[in-house]
Formats: structure tokens, C-alpha cells, sequence
DNA sequence: ATTCATACTGTAATTATATACAGTATTAAA
DNA sequence: TTTAATACTGTATATAATTACAGTATGAAT
């Protein structure tokens, strides 16, 4: 979604809600009137604006013939390795994409892929994906996703108070890791919504 | 899809299909075009009859204004808790349908709820979904949905042979289960390919 | 300095589409 | 046995929709 403007953009996005709102895409005038042109010929220029960018394609003599190129339907970013440094989302470290799942209650930002075997004793193994939600406030009891030091780890938060923060890795063969966030660079990227293994 | 005469579930498919191969509903012509009619007015009774029966929606001159009523579009169907002998897709074992979700390289025929601890120890818990193929060819090693005399049951499956099979629970705390599948009723229904968890 | 992309207004024509009306034939229900 | 539903053909028309052409104005790129 990067080489559009923002009012391309906008047009995308409400030819994405009318398809998941009505069952088909809107046509010139239906674009016309929610965004107040006076011409259907301006929503035809951004629909041509879309299909040279590559963001949808248009059947030509086809009522409502828009049909998006998927790909970049809702599709949430899966997140692989984090370079150290580069923020969760950074492009280096998406892995791949893949559609919004209804698999949590809660919205789901990111899927990031599981290293190490810190968590099995809570059924998270190595290569999951976990649902991160970025929102939801980072409550105690939870499992979170915290950047210790440029490292990205997944934990349970046991304690969260000024200046003590307690992260217990699920796994009897590893220590509670007890900080003072005073001292050291904590930041909360998430809390862990939901996970998906593929089993092959 | 009970009601529906069998034409009208053909029409009704192909409706589904065009919406999901080209991104919105036929137009009278080209369902007309699509079974042989020679007058668009054959699709027009169709649809009415549709619209009648509660199956779509029509928006009055509105192009391929049709919407879907069901929406199990490409819905899979979760089971819940399975009625002693009753197919495993049985109506009444169906607790909600949701989209086919890329969690796996395999095929997804079904997701299963998880009920018991039996499986923790390869973090399989209590609640989980586990994503069911069935025609995998069930091997060694792999987890399958067995049905042991009408119960339902995830397990791996350590041996198979024509008077010896061994389903393992991965629970330090439960037995193998010892079969010799010329006595007791036994049947697999599937091979587990994939696993989604709701942590809320 | 000029071209190009963006973001529109305004008009108009062709064609795509919905949909009514008038039929015919078959089958299932009252 | 009459009615209603199903499954169409055939014709017709109003209107929905695409889409081209001719402009205007702005800002960014070459």
C-alpha cells in the first residue's frame, strides 16, 4: 500500500468495505457519490490510477467489473527473525503475509514465528505463529512479547510494577528473568491473541 | 440447502463460484449464458425463487445485485463435541463455520475442538482447533482423529499393522492404547495437519 | 521550463442490465 | 381437478453503468 496517495487509498479502502459490506464492488457512481464528485469520470481516473499501480484489475464493459488483486486483501504480516534494532513491523522482517484469520477475539497486528522452546510447558513449540494483538494493555498473567535490550522474547508476564518486571519462560529448565526497567531497555511490542501450528 | 430444488442449487453454486472466482455476482445474461437459457428472464425466476426461499438477496435496479444469505462461502466447519455415531460432519456436530485459513500445506477438511489433556506434551491443549485432513494417508508417527467404538480421539499413532495398532496419548500420565482392530471397531477419520488457539 | 501525475468538473453516447409482461409445458400439492 | 410451483422461451424497455472526450488546476519530477 505504498505508492498510492492517500485519497487512491481511500478509494481502495471503500472498494474493499463495499465488498465485504454488500457482495460486489461499487461502481463509478456509487465511488461518486460517497466521496462527493460531481463526475463519475473522476472515480474512473483513480480506478485507472489503481489498475496501473497494480491494485486491482477492471473488466472492461462489465458492470461493477473491479476485481482486486488479492495479496493484499487483509492480509497481516507474518514476522520471522526481528533484526536487531528494526521495528517488529520493518519490512526485513516480514517473513510473508497472510490473511486476517478469525482466530482470536481480539484483532491480530502481527503472526510472529516462535524461536526456542521457552514456552512449550504452555503448548507454544518452535516455529508457531502467535497472534500479536499491539493494543490490548499489557496486563500481569499474560503472555507478552517483549524487546529486552533489542531482543524480541516471548514470556509470561508474572510481575509488572515501576520498578521490578518479572517475565517467566514456561519451561522448567529456565529461570524467572527479573528486571528493573529502570536499568535496562524494556518495551512491550504486544500481547500474545491466539496461535496457529502447521503440522506436516 | 434443503428446499432447493436441485436447478436452484445449481444456480445457487454457480452464483457462489462466480463471487469467489471473479469477485462479484452474475448478471442475468450470464447465468443465462452459463446454463444454455436462451431468454435472461429464466435467470430472473431463478433468483426470485431464491430470493423466496431465503438463500439471496436482490437489490432492485442495482447491477448483480445479489447477496449471499448463507455465508459459508469457503467455510470450514468447526466440530465441537461429536454425537456418539454420527458422521463426524453431521449438522448437529457443527458448532460454527469459518473461512479456510492458509495455517496449512496440507488441505483443511475440518477443524476439531480439542477436549482432554491427553496431547499436552506436543502442545496440544484443551480447546484448541486442530486442523483435520482426511485423505492424507494415515502413517506412523503422525497425530490422527481416530474413532475408537463411536468415541472420538486425537492421538499419534506409534504402530499399525493388521492385528496390532497403538495410539500413544502424549501425556506422561495416560497408557498406550492397544488395539487389535479385528475385535473393537476402529476407524480413522483423519490426520491432524495444523493447530489454532484462542488465547483470550 | 515543460512534461507528467494527480484530482477533479461536465457532457454524452453506447452498451450492459434489470425486470416486467405474455406465453408454454411439466410436475406436485390441495 | 384445479391450483401452484417449477422451468423455461421470447420480446421489450427503462435505466444503470461504463467510458470516452474535453476541460481546469495543482504540485512534483526532469
Amino acid at each position: 500500500m505504498n505508492n498510492l496517495t492517500s485519497r487512491q487509498k481511500e478509494i481502495f479502502e471503500f472498494i474493499k468495505s463495499k465488498i465485504s459490506k454488500e457482495g460486489y464492488p461499487p461502481t463509478r457512481m456509487e465511488i461518486s457519490n460517497y466521496f462527493g464528485f460531481k463526475s463519475p469520470n473522476a472515480a474512473e481516473d483513480h480506478l485507472k490510477a489503481l489498475k496501473k499501480k497494480g491494485f486491482i484489475e477492471i473488466l472492461s464493459g462489465t458492470s461493477r467489473g473491479i476485481s482486486l488483486n488479492e495479496n493484499l486483501l487483509d492480509h497481516i504480516p507474518v514476522i520471522g527473525l526481528v533484526s536487531a534494532g528494526s521495528p517488529m513491523l520493518a519490512e526485513e522482517n516480514i517473513e510473508k503475509k497472510i490473511p486476517a484469520l478469525p482466530i482470536s477475539t481480539h484483532g491480530v497486528d502481527y503472526y510472529l514465528r516462535v524461536k526456542g522452546d521457552s514456552m512449550i510447558d504452555v503448548g507454544i513449540f518452535e516455529n508457531d505463529l502467535i497472534a500479536v494483538n499491539k493494543d490490548i494493555k499489557i496486563k500481569k498473567n499474560s503472555i507478552v512479547i517483549a524487546r529486552l535490550d533489542n531482543d524480541v522474547t516471548v514470556k509470561t508476564l508474572k510481575e509488572l510494577s515501576d520498578n521490578k518486571v518479572v517475565l517467566r519462560a514456561e519451561n522448567k529448565n529456565y529461570e524467572d528473568i527479573v528486571i528493573d526497567p529502570n536499568k535496562v531497555s524494556l518495551n512491550f511490542e504486544g500481547t500474545c491473541v491466539g496461535l496457529i501450528r502447521n503440522i506436516s
